[in-house]
DNA sequence: CTGATTTCTTGCCAAATGGCAAGCGGCAGG
DNA sequence: CCTGCCGCTTGCCATTTGGCAAGAAATCAG
């Protein structure tokens, strides 16, 4: 099985060994989703911790009105889940939605939690993924704050230009906090910020 | 040593028992900030994991025309501390200070972690804090996104209407956001939003 | 292949927010 | 005291962003 991908993931944070990676990687089971296919739905428990080898995924949440706002854009290397549902087994705000065809690799809640009463060090790495998803939100916020739409979406294109090829337009507005319209015209302003 | 509030953190994400809150708690070293004092500052490794008895605490980071923006407030019950400097051992690009005088618990990272080897529990809790505080700032990124500068005003004076006391409008303003101007005009409108 | 749907753009105007500067009032330190 | 800084407000106007609607373009499903 190709778990090469998977392997270097595990090894990402240093807190896992080559060795350690090719074992550890022996717990997670392949799986397919098409496009559309929801990983996660609001109201379920999260019970999929899911390495994404393969393809595109989107979380996206409902505000007051009904309204789809998208909260999170994730590829190839990163993992998907709904982080206070699934280790507070209560049921998810959001949706995780695949934009494409995905592949990758997953656990559930109860063989996560086996490997961390067995191995140390893939309690540390657990950690570290929270810790390195919770500095990226905070990066996010930030920005939110302090930039322009236009540098958003600049910054944006700039470290992830594959989404511009899958993810229609409004997700990646809603995304960056704004409307669809204004980011086209965004778009069209072009360059010159 | 009144430790009761701390105890009861410990106890407030049901991975703790009581007694154990007693065992634990005896680690937490007493501590005293004046105000205005510095509990981190940017370039520094945040070595301290700081639960708040009494008191106000304010982070934020500073953009780059040297701007402060305010990315956290918090108060008694609350723990703070700069998550990715801390557990990476990194230095913080942010500043964590008092912003009236304070007292709380405090342990290092050496302590945390000796604690997190000895006791499966604390390392229930210990991720219970993250998972939390990941959920927080989530809420706070979707708000930031779908609610309007004055509804996220209000929110923020009904869940914590203590910060008006003490905390400087502007400091709150940047945590909303918003600058200073915009929130005077905000409370001017008052209650019509 | 083709009709239907979705996606993207654009024009017009309104609403929200920012930038700057002046002014006021309180509080702190000399 | 009294003086100076700090915090807050306010007026004026510019900029950003949103709402709505129409139309063009791309994509999807049968």
């Amino acid at each position: 099985m190709p778990t090469l991908q998977l392997q270097q993931f595990l090894q990402s944070t240093g807190a896992i060994s080559a060795v350690q990676a090719v074992e550890i990687s022996a717990s997670f089971s392949l799986r397919h989703l098409s496009r559309h296919d929801f990983l996660l739905q609001a109201g379920q428990v999260s019970d999929t911790y899911f390495f994404i080898s393969r393809g595109l995924l989107r979380s996206f949440a409902l505000d007051p009105d009904g309204t789809e706002v998208t909260t999170g854009l994730a590829g190839p290397g990163q993992v998907v889940f709904e982080v206070a549902s699934f280790f507070n087994r209560t049921p998810s705000l959001e949706y995780i939605q695949a934009l494409t065809d995905c592949e990758g690799w997953c656990l559930s809640y109860q063989q996560l939690n086996e490997l961390f009463h067995a191995r140390s060090e893939f309690r540390e790495f657990g950690r570290g993924v929270l810790v390195r998803g919770f500095a990226a939100l905070k990066a996010r916020m930030l920005a939110t704050i302090t930039e322009s739409a236009s540098a958003r979406y600049e910054h944006l294109l700039q470290a992830h230009p594959e989404l511009l090829l899958h993810v229609p337009l409004k997700y990646i507005a809603s995304y960056l906090g704004i409307t669809d319209t204004s980011l086209s015209r965004i778009r069209k302003a072009g360059g010159k910020k």
